[in-house]
Parts: structure tokens; C-alpha cells; sequence
DNA sequence: TCAATTTATGACAAGTTGTCAAAAAATGCC
DNA sequence: GGCATTTTTTGACAACTTGTCATAAATTGA
């Protein structure tokens, strides 16, 4: 029995060493360019071990993105822990986002990949419906902002919008944004030296628009997000800080 | 000369004929699923004929691409001469690529592709700087009336925001919610039933936040909406009332 | 008419994913 | 420990890619 637990420690073991191979190879490479055969080799093993731990290529993808966007959703859910109004805990869930691109920029990349064409068609059933209940999660909990926000009266919901579809929008925005960013987009060339922080104004308008209380002129948004960084999510801002003196 | 000029539309018909044949082929299969050795086979030439007309398979794809950015240039200016506020004209661009999403399903998906991983390096130089031309056209025409805006009073500028971040910040909206829209969320369960009108809701919390006059409390914006789509995309309307019926 | 040039072809090379019989290792029972 | 049974690992294979290129066919121009 303990021998038995060995070994399913071991293929767990390898399943992570898999995934963590890969992960180097798309980031040298890019996931076109990854095969099953150089991950064996590279972990020297067959490839027919392999092909036990993941059905097809898209497996290894999807599980990829998987294990990113549990990281988001921890994120989130720090962000949703923010002490203050709802205004600030929504402004939070972009900072959250934003972090998040850009401690993994090869997963916007690999959601671009997953998200076309019929790659979800071939992944096992247990890993979409991961992808899929994660993102209902972290909808879930930006839901719960918005709903309190309702009840609160820091916004008033019977503007012809529900709160989920102000998720949407939201999220909209959030998504859109970062892909754009990753879309090698001239931003130098259209004057906008600092498209996160772009967003972020934009955000702040859509709020605005919404009649978010309290509204951006009557708070200090800037210094909200410097201590919403400072505050509950300093260990990313420094390793993100740490990347770009090293490179 | 005759004779030569009668081959060079030959090569230029057979050249429409693969484009066509692949989007056929996409649009059933997908992308991923595309062969260059099934294109050939389908248009009666050889293999090596479909390379002397595309360096490698993306090359098929951005192309494809190319063609519907056209095709959304042209709405987008259409939308651009709308007679009525800056503020309704930013609506018509919306509603332009609204439409032109419906219109072209695929080309979401394809744009997903061509934007991931090491897509856009195969590609021909041509093609990369007409894909890019055609965004930065795009860009320009919008950047065009935000720029009228904020000449004419319609919106104050100096908060923070330059016009061409707010070109940025609409178009992210705007292409993230036709990406979300096209990944499968499941959009019922979150009670949304028209993601595409919440969608817009929130464009114009967002125009309302930016202090674009004038605010939706001020105008019928359903009504300017219904107007947009009748008067300058009937046709497209039209069309996809037709496809809608078909199926 | 026929040499020179352009264009079309499909066999190939080199790479992929995914399968599967057979070999190797682990397990459990005496 | 020894041995039959089950599980795991392996790499040769089949089937499919993309992209190349010598050769063949067609076109041109004189």
C-alpha cells in the first residue's frame, strides 16, 4: 500500500515535470512549436509514457492554462478580500488581472490558442470542465462585488443592466485589453506609452458610467491603486520588479 | 501582352479560388484541420501551384484575414459618415463591428490563431504590414472622431486621457466582448440573453463616464441604434436576417 | 519554328501526432 | 524466495503534416 502511494506519488511527480517542461519549451518556443516527443526526451522518457498523462497535445495546453488560471483566481479572490468599498474591491480585480498578464504573459498567448478553432473539442472532458467551472468561479466572485454594490446603493442596478451583465462588460474590458496588448499593437506610434495604465482610466470611466460611488472625482484612484499593489498583492509587484532588473 | 495579361488574371482568379476554397474548408472544419494538400486537391492544381501562391499556410490564413479587415474598414468608415453627434458616430462603430462579427464568425476565431504564438512570423512581410495598415487605419478613423469630440465640447479631454488612449480603451471593449462572445460562455446560465446588447450598455457607460455628450439620459439611444442599423447597414442587416432564416 | 523563359507538377525529405504489440517492471499470492 | 498476474513503459509504426525542388509542361518572343 505505501509502495502503491509511491508510485502514484511518482506519476504525479512526473505529470508536474511534464507540464513543467513544457512550459520552458513554449516559452523558448512557442506552443506551435512544441512536440510530445522532445517533452520525453527532455524528461527522458517515451513517448508513449507521455501520451499516458495526456491524451493529445491540446491536453497539455489546456492543463497549462489550468494551472494559470487557478493562480488568477487566487488573484481574484485576494482582490475580493480588499479592504473597502466596492468601488476599490472592483479596481482591485483589474489590478489583480493585470498582475496576473503580466506574471504570465505566455498564458494569454496559450488562452489565444486554446480558444481557437477546435482545440477545446479535443481535450478530456475533466479539463474543460475545469476551464470552465475556474472561470465561473472568478465570475462568481466578481459577481459578488457587484451584487453588494447593488445593495449597498454604490450603484443603482435598474439602468436597463443586470449585475452580471456588468461582469461582462467588465471582463470585456479586462480581456480585451490585455489581448490587445500581446497583439503587438504600435502603441509607441499612437502616443500611449503605458497601456496598463490606459486601461486602467478606462475602467475608471466605465464605473464612472455606471454611477459607481464614489466616483472617480471624488477619490484618489491613483493612490487607491498604488496601495490596493502595496497591500495585498506586494509579493507579485516585487517579483515582477525582480524580472525586469534581471533582464 | 493580351495573352500575358489574360494569364496574370488567371493567376489572379485561381489566387481568389484557393482563398475561397480554404474559407470553405475553414468554416467546416476549422483551421487547425486546413491542409495545403487538400486545398490543392479540392481547386484541381498541384500542391506546389497553392505555394506559388502562399509562401506557407499561415500565409492562407492572414490573407483571409486581411480580406474581412477590409471588409470592417469599409463599415467602420461608413460608420464614420453617419450624420448625427460624435457621440452617435462612436456608436455606429460599434455597431459596425457588432455586425461585422456576426457576419464573419470565423474571422474571430482566425484572428485568434493568427495573434497566438508564432503565427505572424511565417508570414509574408506584405501581408504583416497590410494587416498592420488596415488596424491603423481602423484606428484613425476612430481616433478621427474622438479627436472631433473633443474640438467640438463633446467630451473634455484633459482628464487624464489622451484621445487616441480612449481609441484603446473603446477598442478593447469592443474586441474583447466579440472574443468572450465566440469562447463559449455560457452566457444563459449567467442570465445574459443578449450579450450583444449588454454589450453595448455598457459602451455607452463607458461614453457616459468619459462625460461624452450627449449622455444616454439625454438621447433615445435604442433609437439611435435601430436608426444606425437601418440606415447605414441595412444591407448587412439584411443579410444576416436571411442567414438567421436559412438555418 | 524553336530556343529561352516561365509555370506546374508530384515524388520526396523531414517533421508531426497518436497507436499498440511486445517488453519490462511491479504486485500479490503461495 | 519464486512465480503467475497485472500494470506500466517502450519505441517502431501508420498516417498525416508542411515545404522543397528537380523535372516536365506550357508559354513567350523573335
Amino acid at each position: 500500500m505505501t509502495q502503491m502511494s509511491r508510485k502514484q506519488r511518482e506519476i504525479a511527480e512526473r505529470h508536474r515535470l511534464f507540464l513543467r517542461i513544457s512550459r520552458h519549451m513554449i516559452e523558448a518556443d512557442g506552443y506551435a512549436n512544441l512536440s510530445m516527443d522532445r517533452i520525453a526526451e527532455q524528461a527522458e522518457y517515451s513517448k508513449g509514457t507521455v501520451y499516458q498523462h495526456f491524451g493529445c497535445k491540446e491536453e497539455v495546453l489546456i492543463q497549462l492554462c489550468n494551472n494559470d488560471a487557478a493562480t488568477l483566481k487566487g488573484l481574484i479572490e485576494r482582490a475580493a478580500g480588499y479592504d473597502g468599498p466596492t468601488r476599490e474591491r472592483v479596481m482591485a480585480f483589474f489590478v489583480a488581472y493585470d498582475i496576473w498578464s503580466q506574471l504570465n504573459p505566455v498564458c494569454q498567448d496559450l488562452m489565444r490558442t486554446l480558444y481557437s478553432s477546435s482545440t477545446l473539442e479535443k481535450v478530456s472532458e475533466d479539463s474543460r470542465n475545469g476551464n470552465q467551472h475556474l472561470q465561473m468561479s472568478i465570475i462568481d466572485t466578481v459577481a459578488q462585488v457587484v451584487k453588494e454594490a447593488a445593495d449597498v446603493g454604490d450603484i443603482t442596478v435598474s439602468s436597463g443592466i443586470s449585475p452580471n451583465e456588468i461582469v461582462f462588460g467588465l471582463w470585456s474590458l479586462c480581456f480585451g485589453g490585455q489581448q490587445l496588448l500581446g497583439t503587438a499593437l504600435p502603441f509607441s506610434e499612437l502616443g500611449i506609452n503605458d497601456p496598463d495604465h490606459a486601461l486602467l482610466r478606462i475602467v475608471e470611466a466605465t464605473l464612472d458610467g455606471l454611477g459607481w460611488k464614489p466616483l472617480s472625482n471624488d477619490y484618489d484612484s491613483e493612490a487607491i491603486i498604488s496601495s490596493i499593489r502595496q497591500s495585498i498583492f506586494a509579493d507579485e509587484i516585487g517579483e515582477l520588479a525582480n524580472r525586469q532588473a534581471v533582464s
